[in-house]
DNA sequence: GTCCATGTTCTTTA
DNA sequence: CTAAAGAACATGGA
């Protein structure tokens, strides 16, 4: 479930609400999802302090009080929620964050802002002026009712990752928001595998998974299997466009829900049915009428519309042969 | 039982 | 050596 709108808005709805707030437990009931393995993540984790939460590509990058960071990968089935203590354990949760009822304020987290856009730039961190109870008297702290993050991954594609005070990208690629064609055209031009398998490459760009790939393709009507090194540097821009205004678009809608994906309030997206491409093959083309075409491309699915979405290159409308 | 799934990484092949 | 294709991972739903 998780591509980047479906990633932010796990961000989006999950940093108002614990950025802030102090870990008091933390429950592993799996050590194999943290990675590296071996990671006392316990030790790490057991009475910090969340100062920011933000996203990168795929990714829920936390950084706690002290500087050090590590990350929550969603997978396939992952979800990040905030439950109350008393809410019943679900199979497959794998980690849960006991979170005290104060906000913190004051703590400073050593950070270097930079490139994590988020729906509409905003980054959440302590410093943000955030309507949370900023000075609850103690009196009333007992009150306050205590919640918990819990991380469950039934597929356990996903996982929690210790990166410490390592603030490398791992080379990941370009965030697709704050794209260029300068950027992306020469890495394209650098790859003979097809525009789509390319696009799904975390290392050439960010945060795009099968349902935008797919998506952002039958927006800027290319083949999805146009070699991405014979893209026009035309093509690469509307690409981007295309990539941008679908991701937009998803983000308003707080991303897809085709099975599992619920934000950090439990809430599910609605973006999916809007799909133009993605999972409707068969079905009319919302532009043109034609039927979309279900294709396996590298293993994957890949939805787009024969008519709308030509194998050739060639400016005005022209046949030609197709090659594999 | 079968096929399929929003992702990534390791292995094999060319 | 590198790039690309395939298999593997684990679980559940249709």
């Amino acid at each position: 479930m998780p591509e980047l709108p479906e990633v932010q808005t796990v961000v989006n709805t999950l940093a108002p609400r614990v950025v802030g707030l102090r870990i008091r437990a933390v429950a592993l009931h799996r050590a194999d999802i943290v990675a590296p393995m071996g990671t006392d993540l316990v030790g790490h984790l057991t009475n910090r302090t969340i100062a920011q939460i933000t996203r990168r590509g795929k990714r829920i990058v936390f950084t706690l009080d002290d500087g050090n960071r590590f990350f929550v990968h969603l997978g396939m089935t992952g979800r990040l929620t905030i439950e109350s203590p008393d809410a019943e354990l679900l199979k497959h949760t794998h980690m849960v964050l006991d979170l005290d009822n104060v906000r913190h304020e004051g703590t400073k987290a050593r950070r270097h802002e930079g490139v994590m856009e988020g729906a509409r730039g905003e980054v959440h961190s302590l410093s943000s002026s955030l309507p949370g109870p900023h000075s609850v008297p103690s009196c009333l702290r007992a009150s306050v009712p205590a919640f918990q993050i819990r991380f469950r991954d039934p597929r356990r594609f996903g996982g929690v990752f210790w990166l410490g005070l390592d603030d490398s990208d791992g080379s990941m690629g370009p965030e697709p928001l704050s794209l260029t064609v300068d950027d992306l055209f020469p890495r394209l031009k650098r790859t003979k595998r097809f525009i789509k398998t390319a696009l799904l490459d975390q290392k050439l760009i960010a945060g795009l998974g099968n349902i935008y790939v797919d998506e952002a393709l039958h927006a800027a009507r290319i083949y999805p299997k146009l070699r991405a090194d014979h893209l026009t540097r035309r093509q690469v821009g509307k690409l981007i466009a295309s990539i941008k205004v679908v991701l937009k678009r998803a983000l308003r809608h707080r991303g897809s829900t085709l099975r599992d994906f619920v934000d950090a309030d439990g809430l599910e997206g609605a973006f999916q049915k809007l799909h133009r491409v993605y999972d409707r093959e068969g079905k009319a083309c919302l532009t043109c009428g034609a039927p979309i075409r279900r294709i396996l491309l590298g293993g994957r699915s890949t939805h787009f519309c024969p008519a709308c979405q030509t194998r050739i290159q060639t400016k005005a409308t022209s046949k030609g042969t197709a090659r594999t």
